[in-house]
DNA sequence: ATGCTTTTAACAAACGTTTGTTTCTCGGCA
DNA sequence: TGCCGAGAAACAAACGTTTGTTAAAAGCAT
């Protein structure tokens, strides 16, 4: 009954083809703005030619949350865990939060904005995997405060979600080839959002 | 031809009862995922019995959009104006701008989410309103670097972008009747940005 | 000729909206 | 007080379209 999970392939083949398309049309117009049809006539065949590829349109949606989820934590975590100071460590965190942006800003629309349009059978292992993304954070905004490195007088979760939201809204204008690379504009942020906290 | 433009009376009447329902449910469910349906249920009526009182679905966008706009361009450019110093200015457009989402953060999720899908006849204004809005912070960051006050290196489309960013998320997580007032949290939040670009 | 993929056509359901009619509320007049 | 008509609101039903999805037939490789 339970079928297979179907992966997202970085490769070439007609289900890459559109999941890509998928990213730019949920990103630009939303999930539940976008139709069968839209997706189609993106990907350039036939609406009833996509279900030779995909399960079902909501497959979709959990496959490209999922697999967005996942580039994020697999990118941030091991800073959050890594060995350097917790000043470092969120410095680095952030940066690598930016890259992972403009890497592929419409894909980060879709995680942060669309996540609300899972099913219930997919819903709850998102919002958990949100929480751990955002569990990195904290964690190491609650190991600064007790190394005396950040303000102890600053509320945390005020702190994690100024960090956050500031990083959560970066798709809405980073472009990936602006002026700046990912990793210039990350370190600029990151200087911001950083001596907002120190000690 | 032109019918008089609506406007969105704070006042009782079933008018102002579907505006009301239509701020959550766009907020929630976004534009695109809340049918009339969906709205005539909220409101307590069949679904045709709106059209007594609302002209279209997407002109409830409109006027909850652009009503939304106004009310933070209200609150936060007398402060852009203002006779203080450029960081005091910034620190009261922060707190101005928290307070606004406090007091309704489904109108603000609307008002910062939802603006996409307005017609081709409202979507120029309601683009150049946000610019308004924008420009009201950048005016400030760039007299604050004129006068000395932020640091000359920091990219000044970045460090708004990233304040706004913050701003803009708020609505995801503030709770109205939380531990800390609508002041409260602004002001913790300003003091985390201000930091950032403080010279 | 055997497997994929696409096309074609259609399905039931939900969409935004309009219509004609009923129900409710209330002020004025006998 | 009792009746009446006016106005506002909601109902019930339907409209044409679009939605996600499916089944059968056709095309095309190996």
């Amino acid at each position: 009954m339970m079928a297979d999970v179907q992966r997202l392939e970085t490769g070439n083949g007609p289900r890459a083809a559109i999941l890509n398309a998928a990213m730019r049309l949920f990103g630009k117009q939303g999930y539940t703005g976008t139709s069968i049809r839209d997706l189609a006539t993106e990907v350039g065949v036939l609406p009833g030619s996509l279900y030779a590829h995909i399960q079902s349109k909501e497959a979709l949606l959990v496959e490209i949350v999922a697999d967005g989820i996942h580039r994020f934590i697999t990118a941030v975590e091991p800073h959050a865990h890594g060995a350097g100071s917790p000043v470092d460590r969120l410095r680095a965190m952030i940066v690598a939060h930016v890259e992972v942006v403009a890497e592929n800003p419409e894909r980060s629309l879709v995680v942060f904005h669309q996540w609300r349009f899972l099913g219930e059978s997919s819903l709850p292992a998102a919002i958990e995997r949100r929480q751990v993304y955002e569990g990195c954070f904290i964690k190491v905004m609650e190991e600064g405060v007790g190394q005396g490195l950040f303000k102890p007088e600053i509320n945390q979760r005020i702190a994690v979600f100024t960090i956050l939201g500031a990083l959560n809204w970066t798709p809405e204008w980073l472009s990936p080839d602006g002026r700046l690379t990912a990793q210039e504009v990350g370190s600029l942020m990151a200087e911001t959002l950083l001596r907002g906290v120190l000690a």
